[in-house]
DNA sequence: TTGTGTGCAAAAGCTTTGCATGTTG
DNA sequence: CAACATGCAAAGCTTTTGCACACAA
Protein backbone atom coordinates (compact mmCIF):
# COMPACT_ATOMS: atom_id res chain seq x y z
CA UNK A 1 0.00 0.00 0.00
CA UNK A 2 2.74 2.55 -0.69
CA UNK A 3 3.88 4.25 -3.67
CA UNK A 4 7.76 3.14 -4.64
CA UNK A 5 10.41 2.81 -6.84
CA UNK A 6 12.68 -0.01 -7.94
CA UNK A 7 14.58 -2.67 -6.37
CA UNK A 8 17.75 -3.33 -4.65
CA UNK A 9 20.23 -0.65 -5.21
CA UNK A 10 23.62 -2.55 -4.92
CA UNK A 11 25.86 0.07 -4.85
CA UNK A 12 23.87 2.12 -2.26
CA UNK A 13 23.39 -0.87 -0.51
CA UNK A 14 27.48 -0.83 -0.70
CA UNK A 15 27.67 2.58 1.03
CA UNK A 16 25.46 1.78 3.04
CA UNK A 17 27.23 -0.55 4.32
CA UNK A 18 30.84 1.61 4.71
CA UNK A 19 28.43 3.76 6.73
CA UNK A 20 27.54 1.40 9.29
CA UNK A 21 30.80 -0.13 9.63
CA UNK A 22 32.49 3.23 10.00
CA UNK A 23 30.05 3.80 12.80
CA UNK A 24 30.15 0.41 14.59
CA UNK A 25 34.28 1.08 14.66
CA UNK A 26 34.31 4.55 16.12
CA UNK A 27 31.87 3.62 18.36
CA UNK A 28 33.78 0.13 19.39
CA UNK A 29 30.76 -1.45 19.03
CA UNK A 30 30.67 -5.20 17.22
CA UNK A 31 30.55 -5.88 13.77
CA UNK A 32 28.25 -9.10 13.89
CA UNK A 33 26.78 -10.92 10.63
CA UNK A 34 23.89 -10.45 11.76
CA UNK A 35 23.79 -6.51 11.56
CA UNK A 36 24.78 -6.69 8.70
CA UNK A 37 22.08 -9.44 7.56
CA UNK A 38 19.87 -6.81 8.72
CA UNK A 39 20.96 -4.11 7.21
CA UNK A 40 21.13 -5.67 4.12
CA UNK A 41 17.49 -6.71 4.24
CA UNK A 42 16.19 -2.95 4.77
CA UNK A 43 18.13 -2.20 1.82
CA UNK A 44 16.35 -5.20 -0.12
CA UNK A 45 13.17 -3.22 0.92
CA UNK A 46 11.92 -0.51 -0.91
CA UNK A 47 9.01 1.47 1.62
CA UNK A 48 8.10 1.56 4.88
CA UNK A 49 8.32 -1.36 7.44
CA UNK A 50 8.13 -2.09 10.91
CA UNK A 51 10.17 -3.89 13.32
CA UNK A 52 7.85 -7.23 13.17
CA UNK A 53 7.35 -7.23 9.89
CA UNK A 54 11.15 -7.44 9.20
CA UNK A 55 11.56 -9.90 11.89
CA UNK A 56 9.48 -11.91 10.08
CA UNK A 57 11.15 -11.16 6.81
CA UNK A 58 14.39 -12.40 8.49
CA UNK A 59 13.25 -15.92 9.50
CA UNK A 60 13.24 -16.78 5.95
CA UNK A 61 16.67 -15.75 4.66
CA UNK A 62 19.93 -17.18 5.24
CA UNK A 63 21.04 -15.35 8.91
CA UNK A 64 18.33 -15.55 11.14
CA UNK A 65 18.13 -13.01 13.37
CA UNK A 66 16.11 -13.10 16.73
CA UNK A 67 13.48 -10.06 17.80
CA UNK A 68 15.99 -8.07 20.05
CA UNK A 69 18.64 -8.36 17.78
CA UNK A 70 16.55 -6.38 15.40
CA UNK A 71 14.85 -3.60 17.64
CA UNK A 72 18.64 -3.37 19.14
CA UNK A 73 20.23 -3.02 14.96
CA UNK A 74 17.04 -0.77 13.78
CA UNK A 75 18.16 1.66 17.11
CA UNK A 76 21.59 1.89 15.41
CA UNK A 77 20.89 2.76 11.96
CA UNK A 78 18.62 5.22 13.18
CA UNK A 79 21.72 6.51 15.49
CA UNK A 80 24.04 6.89 12.72
CA UNK A 81 21.17 7.91 9.82
CA UNK A 82 20.84 5.00 7.89
CA UNK A 83 17.08 4.74 8.30
CA UNK A 84 14.32 6.91 9.51
CA UNK A 85 11.65 6.09 12.34
CA UNK A 86 8.06 7.40 11.87
CA UNK A 87 4.31 7.23 13.37
CA UNK A 88 1.98 7.61 11.12
CA UNK A 89 -0.73 8.01 14.36
CA UNK A 90 -0.34 4.71 15.07
CA UNK A 91 1.30 2.90 17.77
CA UNK A 92 3.55 0.97 15.53
CA UNK A 93 7.37 2.37 14.96
CA UNK A 94 7.74 2.56 11.22
CA UNK A 95 11.25 2.77 9.76
CA UNK A 96 12.35 3.56 5.91
CA UNK A 97 16.01 3.38 4.52
CA UNK A 98 17.07 7.45 4.27
CA UNK A 99 20.63 6.88 3.34
CA UNK A 100 20.46 7.84 -0.52
CA UNK A 101 16.91 9.20 -0.82
CA UNK A 102 16.74 13.07 -0.34
CA UNK A 103 14.88 14.79 2.63
CA UNK A 104 10.96 14.38 2.17
CA UNK A 105 7.93 13.80 4.29
CA UNK A 106 4.53 12.40 3.98
CA UNK A 107 1.13 12.51 2.84
CA UNK A 108 -0.42 9.64 4.77
CA UNK A 109 -4.42 8.63 2.76
CA UNK A 110 -6.57 7.52 6.33
CA UNK A 111 -9.21 5.59 4.23
CA UNK A 112 -6.64 3.06 2.52
CA UNK A 113 -3.66 3.26 4.43
CA UNK A 114 -1.70 4.50 0.97
CA UNK A 115 1.95 6.97 1.68
CA UNK A 116 2.64 9.33 -0.58
CA UNK A 117 6.47 10.93 -0.46
CA UNK A 118 6.70 15.01 -1.16
CA UNK A 119 9.26 17.37 -0.86
CA UNK A 120 8.79 21.18 -0.30
CA UNK A 121 11.89 23.75 0.18
CA UNK A 122 9.14 25.63 3.02
CA UNK A 123 9.94 23.18 5.77
CA UNK A 124 13.46 23.90 5.62
CA UNK A 125 12.77 27.80 5.80
CA UNK A 126 10.70 27.12 8.71
CA UNK A 127 12.91 25.05 10.43
CA UNK A 128 15.48 27.40 9.89
CA UNK A 129 13.19 30.18 11.27
CA UNK A 130 12.09 28.49 13.79
CA UNK A 131 15.32 27.52 15.30
CA UNK A 132 16.78 30.55 15.55
CA UNK A 133 13.36 32.26 16.94
CA UNK A 134 13.06 29.53 19.62
CA UNK A 135 16.98 28.83 20.62
CA UNK A 136 16.99 25.37 19.15
CA UNK A 137 19.15 23.39 17.42
CA UNK A 138 17.03 21.77 15.03
CA UNK A 139 18.26 17.90 14.28
CA UNK A 140 15.29 16.60 12.43
CA UNK A 141 11.52 17.26 11.18
CA UNK A 142 8.35 15.14 10.84
CA UNK A 143 5.72 16.29 8.72
CA UNK A 144 2.78 14.39 7.92
CA UNK A 145 -0.50 15.32 6.10
CA UNK A 146 -3.34 13.25 6.67
CA UNK A 147 -6.16 13.35 4.26
CA UNK A 148 -8.27 11.21 1.96
CA UNK A 149 -6.96 9.96 -1.77
CA UNK A 150 -9.20 11.02 -4.30
CA UNK A 151 -10.23 8.78 -7.14
CA UNK A 152 -7.67 5.56 -6.57
CA UNK A 153 -8.05 5.29 -3.03
CA UNK A 154 -12.23 4.18 -3.56
CA UNK A 155 -11.31 1.71 -5.53
CA UNK A 156 -8.90 0.06 -2.97
CA UNK A 157 -11.63 0.42 -0.59
CA UNK A 158 -14.48 -2.34 0.01
CA UNK A 159 -11.80 -4.73 1.58
CA UNK A 160 -12.70 -2.29 4.31
CA UNK A 161 -9.46 -1.40 6.70
CA UNK A 162 -10.09 1.00 9.73
CA UNK B 1 7.70 20.20 31.02
CA UNK B 2 5.76 22.54 29.08
CA UNK B 3 5.34 26.34 27.95
CA UNK B 4 1.75 26.68 29.36
CA UNK B 5 -0.37 29.54 29.49
CA UNK B 6 -3.34 29.81 32.39
CA UNK B 7 -5.87 27.19 34.15
CA UNK B 8 -9.62 26.50 33.86
CA UNK B 9 -11.19 28.57 31.08
CA UNK B 10 -15.15 28.61 31.76
CA UNK B 11 -16.02 29.93 28.65
CA UNK B 12 -14.09 27.87 26.78
CA UNK B 13 -15.00 24.85 28.71
CA UNK B 14 -18.56 25.45 28.27
CA UNK B 15 -18.27 26.14 24.46
CA UNK B 16 -16.79 22.82 24.48
CA UNK B 17 -19.48 20.94 26.01
CA UNK B 18 -22.27 22.22 23.21
CA UNK B 19 -19.88 21.00 20.51
CA UNK B 20 -19.89 17.99 22.45
CA UNK B 21 -23.40 17.88 23.44
CA UNK B 22 -24.58 18.66 19.54
CA UNK B 23 -21.98 16.02 17.85
CA UNK B 24 -23.20 13.18 19.99
CA UNK B 25 -27.05 13.98 19.44
CA UNK B 26 -26.49 13.87 15.42
CA UNK B 27 -24.62 11.15 16.08
CA UNK B 28 -27.27 9.54 18.26
CA UNK B 29 -24.62 8.71 20.83
CA UNK B 30 -25.55 9.25 24.56
CA UNK B 31 -24.69 11.95 26.91
CA UNK B 32 -23.01 10.07 29.69
CA UNK B 33 -22.10 12.07 32.72
CA UNK B 34 -19.02 10.09 32.12
CA UNK B 35 -18.45 11.72 29.12
CA UNK B 36 -19.08 15.25 30.26
CA UNK B 37 -16.61 14.49 33.23
CA UNK B 38 -13.91 13.60 31.14
CA UNK B 39 -14.34 17.03 28.52
CA UNK B 40 -13.95 18.97 31.82
CA UNK B 41 -10.76 17.08 33.44
CA UNK B 42 -9.38 17.59 29.85
CA UNK B 43 -10.21 21.13 29.89
CA UNK B 44 -8.90 21.55 33.35
CA UNK B 45 -5.40 20.44 32.13
CA UNK B 46 -3.04 22.70 30.45
CA UNK B 47 -1.12 20.90 28.25
CA UNK B 48 -0.38 17.53 26.23
CA UNK B 49 -0.88 14.26 28.38
CA UNK B 50 -1.53 10.70 27.60
CA UNK B 51 -5.00 8.16 28.11
CA UNK B 52 -3.42 6.72 31.24
CA UNK B 53 -2.44 9.88 32.92
CA UNK B 54 -5.56 10.98 32.13
CA UNK B 55 -7.12 7.83 33.80
CA UNK B 56 -5.42 8.04 36.81
CA UNK B 57 -6.22 11.90 37.19
CA UNK B 58 -9.66 10.90 36.63
CA UNK B 59 -9.52 8.77 39.60
CA UNK B 60 -9.77 11.21 42.07
CA UNK B 61 -12.46 13.43 40.86
CA UNK B 62 -16.08 12.90 41.59
CA UNK B 63 -16.76 11.13 38.89
CA UNK B 64 -14.59 7.92 38.49
CA UNK B 65 -14.41 6.48 34.99
CA UNK B 66 -12.96 2.95 33.70
CA UNK B 67 -10.04 3.36 31.47
CA UNK B 68 -12.12 1.92 28.43
CA UNK B 69 -14.45 4.51 29.16
CA UNK B 70 -11.29 7.17 28.72
CA UNK B 71 -10.17 5.65 25.44
CA UNK B 72 -13.63 5.49 24.04
CA UNK B 73 -13.79 9.52 24.98
CA UNK B 74 -11.09 10.22 23.91
CA UNK B 75 -12.12 8.67 20.14
CA UNK B 76 -14.67 10.92 20.09
CA UNK B 77 -13.55 13.89 20.91
CA UNK B 78 -10.73 13.36 18.80
CA UNK B 79 -13.50 12.63 16.07
CA UNK B 80 -15.34 16.05 16.74
CA UNK B 81 -12.00 17.97 16.40
CA UNK B 82 -12.23 18.93 20.53
CA UNK B 83 -8.88 17.58 21.19
CA UNK B 84 -5.96 16.57 19.06
CA UNK B 85 -4.04 13.59 18.74
CA UNK B 86 -0.04 13.58 18.55
CA UNK B 87 2.85 11.12 19.16
CA UNK B 88 6.11 12.93 20.22
CA UNK B 89 8.27 9.83 18.82
CA UNK B 90 7.53 7.30 21.25
CA UNK B 91 4.54 4.43 21.26
CA UNK B 92 2.39 6.62 23.78
CA UNK B 93 -0.33 8.57 22.30
CA UNK B 94 0.01 12.02 23.51
CA UNK B 95 -3.39 14.63 23.51
CA UNK B 96 -4.21 18.39 23.82
CA UNK B 97 -7.21 20.28 23.63
CA UNK B 98 -7.20 22.07 20.55
CA UNK B 99 -10.58 24.05 20.58
CA UNK B 100 -9.99 27.73 21.24
CA UNK B 101 -6.80 26.75 20.57
CA UNK B 102 -5.42 28.09 17.17
CA UNK B 103 -3.51 25.97 14.85
CA UNK B 104 -0.17 25.32 15.57
CA UNK B 105 3.10 22.98 15.47
CA UNK B 106 5.50 21.75 17.69
CA UNK B 107 9.41 21.79 19.02
CA UNK B 108 10.56 18.92 21.22
CA UNK B 109 13.79 19.10 22.97
CA UNK B 110 15.37 15.53 23.25
CA UNK B 111 17.31 16.06 26.07
CA UNK B 112 14.58 17.64 28.53
CA UNK B 113 11.31 17.08 26.71
CA UNK B 114 10.36 20.33 26.34
CA UNK B 115 8.10 21.56 24.15
CA UNK B 116 6.38 24.75 22.67
CA UNK B 117 4.42 25.30 20.34
CA UNK B 118 4.67 27.40 17.55
CA UNK B 119 2.82 28.87 14.52
CA UNK B 120 3.42 29.42 10.63
CA UNK B 121 1.31 29.82 7.51
CA UNK B 122 3.86 28.48 5.29
CA UNK B 123 2.48 24.86 6.67
CA UNK B 124 -1.05 26.22 5.12
CA UNK B 125 0.52 26.89 1.78
CA UNK B 126 2.52 23.55 1.71
CA UNK B 127 -1.01 21.53 2.43
CA UNK B 128 -2.89 23.56 0.10
CA UNK B 129 -0.45 23.06 -2.24
CA UNK B 130 0.24 18.92 -1.71
CA UNK B 131 -3.21 18.33 -1.42
CA UNK B 132 -3.83 19.87 -4.85
CA UNK B 133 -0.77 18.44 -6.63
CA UNK B 134 -0.77 14.30 -5.37
CA UNK B 135 -5.29 15.17 -5.43
CA UNK B 136 -5.59 14.96 -1.62
CA UNK B 137 -8.25 16.46 0.29
CA UNK B 138 -5.62 17.20 3.32
CA UNK B 139 -7.59 17.04 6.80
CA UNK B 140 -5.04 18.19 8.98
CA UNK B 141 -1.28 17.63 9.79
CA UNK B 142 1.13 17.14 12.41
CA UNK B 143 4.37 18.90 12.02
CA UNK B 144 7.35 18.15 14.73
CA UNK B 145 10.75 19.89 15.04
CA UNK B 146 13.13 17.73 17.36
CA UNK B 147 16.30 19.55 18.37
CA UNK B 148 18.01 20.56 21.61
CA UNK B 149 16.92 23.97 23.25
CA UNK B 150 19.78 25.80 24.57
CA UNK B 151 20.01 27.60 26.96
CA UNK B 152 17.19 26.62 29.57
CA UNK B 153 17.65 23.08 28.53
CA UNK B 154 20.85 21.99 31.05
CA UNK B 155 19.01 23.94 34.29
CA UNK B 156 16.14 22.35 33.40
CA UNK B 157 18.13 18.71 33.37
CA UNK B 158 18.45 16.71 36.59
CA UNK B 159 15.23 16.43 37.62
CA UNK B 160 14.83 13.90 34.52
CA UNK B 161 11.84 13.91 32.64
CA UNK B 162 11.03 12.31 29.46
C1' DT C 1 -38.03 -1.12 27.90
C1' DT C 2 -34.27 -1.45 24.76
C1' DG C 3 -29.89 -1.19 23.42
C1' DT C 4 -25.88 1.65 24.01
C1' DG C 5 -22.27 2.75 27.42
C1' DT C 6 -19.73 1.48 31.42
C1' DG C 7 -16.61 -1.11 34.47
C1' DC C 8 -13.62 -4.63 35.18
C1' DA C 9 -10.34 -7.74 33.98
C1' DA C 10 -8.36 -10.38 30.64
C1' DA C 11 -6.16 -10.38 26.17
C1' DA C 12 -3.60 -8.48 22.53
C1' DG C 13 0.22 -6.08 20.23
C1' DC C 14 4.59 -3.79 20.26
C1' DT C 15 8.86 -3.25 22.67
C1' DT C 16 12.21 -4.08 26.35
C1' DT C 17 14.72 -6.92 29.58
C1' DG C 18 17.25 -10.82 31.93
C1' DC C 19 20.09 -14.46 31.61
C1' DA C 20 22.73 -18.11 29.66
C1' DT C 21 25.39 -18.89 25.62
C1' DG C 22 28.29 -17.42 21.53
C1' DT C 23 31.55 -14.81 19.25
C1' DT C 24 34.21 -10.55 18.06
C1' DG C 25 38.33 -8.11 18.77
C1' DC D 1 39.81 -14.56 27.01
C1' DA D 2 37.08 -10.81 28.21
C1' DA D 3 33.46 -8.03 26.94
C1' DC D 4 29.89 -7.38 24.17
C1' DA D 5 26.08 -9.34 21.18
C1' DT D 6 22.74 -12.79 20.45
C1' DG D 7 18.67 -15.81 21.24
C1' DC D 8 14.88 -16.94 23.72
C1' DA D 9 11.28 -16.24 26.60
C1' DA D 10 9.34 -13.60 30.03
C1' DA D 11 7.91 -9.19 31.51
C1' DG D 12 6.23 -4.38 30.65
C1' DC D 13 3.34 -0.90 28.64
C1' DT D 14 -0.23 0.95 26.16
C1' DT D 15 -4.45 -0.08 24.01
C1' DT D 16 -8.36 -3.15 22.83
C1' DT D 17 -11.90 -6.54 23.76
C1' DG D 18 -15.58 -9.43 26.03
C1' DC D 19 -19.15 -9.77 29.05
C1' DA D 20 -22.37 -8.67 32.66
C1' DC D 21 -24.60 -4.83 34.50
C1' DA D 22 -26.34 0.02 34.42
C1' DC D 23 -28.73 3.66 32.67
C1' DA D 24 -29.95 7.24 28.88
C1' DA D 25 -33.53 7.88 25.70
Amino acid sequence: MEVSVGGFNEQLFSEAQDIFTEYMESNNLRKTPERFAILEEIYKRTDHFDAEALFIHMKTQEYRVSRATVYNTLELLVACDLIAKHQFGKNVTQYEKSYGSKQHDHLICEDCGKVVEFCDPRIQQIKNMMGEMLNFEITHHNLDLYGKCKGACEKTRGTSDN
